[in-house]
DNA sequence: TAAGTGCCGGAC
DNA sequence: AAACGTCCGGCACTTA
């Protein structure tokens, strides 16, 4: 039976566990509700009241000390494999790693198996604000009742005794389930990239607080200066979204997010407190990503992937036209404004150019002609007849067949009667309920998707060989990666990145080149 | 008063 | 037959 509240008998445990170690151990680390587990960044390891183990036979639980998370720690590091569960504690999980630090890092990666397992498995994400807890999904999953209260304290303890010893027959119950469901490789990698979305949440990224103070107070000043209906609202918008991060966000000269790399459904990150993913760019307020700058003897790597989803497009829908706009090195919105206006890729404008870059994702992902035909109107100040919005997305089709294919065999998935399911490259799944499929969302999530396992095996090449350098990710927006790296050996880093980066995403997207532009900059922006 | 919803606009 | 997508979050609003 379980030891509780009892040091001793945990130290005992742990020295058993290390004397014979079992095939895998659970771990489990209650939050602390006396400090609301959404206060973030701070690496004290205050949050965590309890930490519980569990492996055939023995368990046991105790409250958090420095000295049982040492020894924990210690136990950790020398076990072949670690299973934990952390119960709605994802950022006592960050923090405990965040204390350690490498190489704890690589076995914390493991700490997140159960809950990396639950949400790959529910097919999809809860919308709003609110993550699925654990249980929930882990109860649905299993269709048992998997009784654990949602906040432990050293107190309830004893009530939770059972919960502990329920940890090995859940991930002995999930295990099978992500081999049937073909999950085994997506889950793998996301177990893999956890350890450099911690290294990057815990690195921040540097911010000139003064030059974004001066920039918020520029933004307070227009508004009372200005009449313009429109500029009001969008300064309005700046203001009341952006302009408190100096105040609220930044700490010791850097702003720390959030990154959440299994809320979405696509598989992309999504990013909280605050979401540096939808910092205005330059065309919106200049300069704001100016303010993101390192001291000197640091040096930004800005990198990015080039037409990713018209690449990972081309591959999932076995487009031949398009991948050969790819292979010769041709640009694909010149070569669909050719199309469009039927003359030489070579005379195409600026501007028609960048009217083809709409015609090009929107067409992808099923908009529809009168759609794009509003679109020209208000985005480009292109007039189209309907006529012409309807050839230009003929001459779309007919330029890129396998493209059209495509769509008709998901066309197909649509009209079908009962639930669909679409996958990504490595088999990340998202499921429509009867009757709910989404046909633009199915076309676009395995697309997105498969970018995004690319993108995370990049971070997980990246986190090691960045290190090695003296360098560190600072920041990922969807197709792009920010390292901050030492002055000295930014041209280095930077062909470090550009070359991870390619061969980590030419490993998933394996029928189109891959390119990936990284450049040394002395700031975001 | 708290919690949920829809719209809008910021990013990619 | 036709259908651009993925997010977060402020604001205005309704609901309990």
């Amino acid at each position: 039976m379980v030891q509780l509240r009892n040091d001793e008998a945990f130290e005992a445990t742990l020295a058993e566990l290390e004397a014979d170690p079992p095939k895998a151990l659970g771990v489990w680390l209650a939050p602390d509700p006396a400090e609301p587990l959404h206060v973030q960044n701070d690496p004290r390891l205050g949050s965590i009241a309890a930490i519980g183990i569990a492996s055939a036979g023995q368990s046991a639980v105790t409250p958090a000390t420095p000295a049982t998370i040492a020894a924990l720690h210690g136990a950790l590091s020398r076990l072949p494999q670690t299973y934990v569960v952390f119960h709605g504690a994802q950022d006592a999980l960050l923090r405990l790693a965040a204390a350690f630090g490498s190489p704890a890092a690589a076995r914390v990666a493991r700490f997140g198996c159960t809950q990396t397992a639950a949400q790959l498995l529910a097919e999809g994400t809860r919308r709003g604000r609110n993550l699925p807890t654990l249980t929930e999904c882990t109860e649905k999953l299993l269709e048992t009742s998997w009784q654990a209260p949602d906040r432990l304290t050293t107190d309830v303890i004893p009530a939770t005794a059972g919960a502990a010893e329920a940890l090995l027959p859940l991930m002995q119950a999930i295990t099978p389930l992500l081999r049937k469901r073909e999950l085994t490789r997506v889950f793998a990698l996301e177990c893999d990239v956890l350890p450099s979305v911690i290294a990057m949440e815990r690195a921040g990224i540097a911010v000139d607080a003064a030059a974004f103070e001066r920039i918020a107070a520029q933004w307070h000043t227009e508004r009372r200066e200005t009449d313009v209906p429109e500029r009001i609202a969008r300064l309005d918008k700046l203001i009341s979204t952006y302009a408190y991060w100096g105040q609220e966000h930044v700490r010791g000269g850097r702003i720390r997010c959030r990154l959440h790399p299994l809320a979405t459904d696509s598989g992309r990150f999504s990013c909280t407190d605050p979401n540096l993913q939808q910092v205005p760019s330059n065309h919106t307020a200049p300069g704001l990503r100016a303010c993101f700058r390192p001291d000197p003897s640091k040096t930004l790597i800005v990198a990015d992937y080039a037409q990713i989803e018209l690449r990972v497009a081309a591959h999932l829908a076995h487009c031949d036209a398009l991948r050969q706009v790819f292979h010769e090195g041709r640009d694909p919105h010149r070569a669909t404004a050719a199309t469009i206006t039927g003359r030489p890729e070579d005379t195409i404008t600026d501007h028609e150019r960048k009217l083809a870059k709409a015609v090009n994702f929107g067409f992808l992902f099923g908009m529809g002609a009168s759609r794009f035909r509003s679109y020209a109107a208000d985005g480009y100040g292109v007039d189209l007849t309907d006529r012409e919005a309807a050839d230009a997305r003929t001459a779309f089709m007919r330029t890129f067949p396998g493209i059209a294919r495509w769509h008709k065999q998901v066309g197909g998935l649509s009209r079908k009667s009962g639930p669909v399911t679409v996958r990504t490259a490595l088999g990340r799944r998202k499921r429509f309920a009867a009757g709910k499929v989404s046909f633009n969302s199915a076309l676009n999530i395995p697309v997105q998707g498969t970018a995004a396992e690319g993108f995370k095996r990049a971070m997980i090449e990246l986190q090691p060989a960045l290190e090695s350098l003296g360098g560190r990710g600072v920041m990922v927006v969807h197709d792009e990666y920010i390292a901050e790296v030492p002055t000295q050996v930014a041209e280095q880093a930077r062909a470090t990145v550009e070359a991870v980066m390619t061969s980590a995403m030419a490993s998933i997207v394996t029928s189109v080149p891959i390119a990936v532009e990284a450049e040394v900059r002395e700031t975001w922006g």
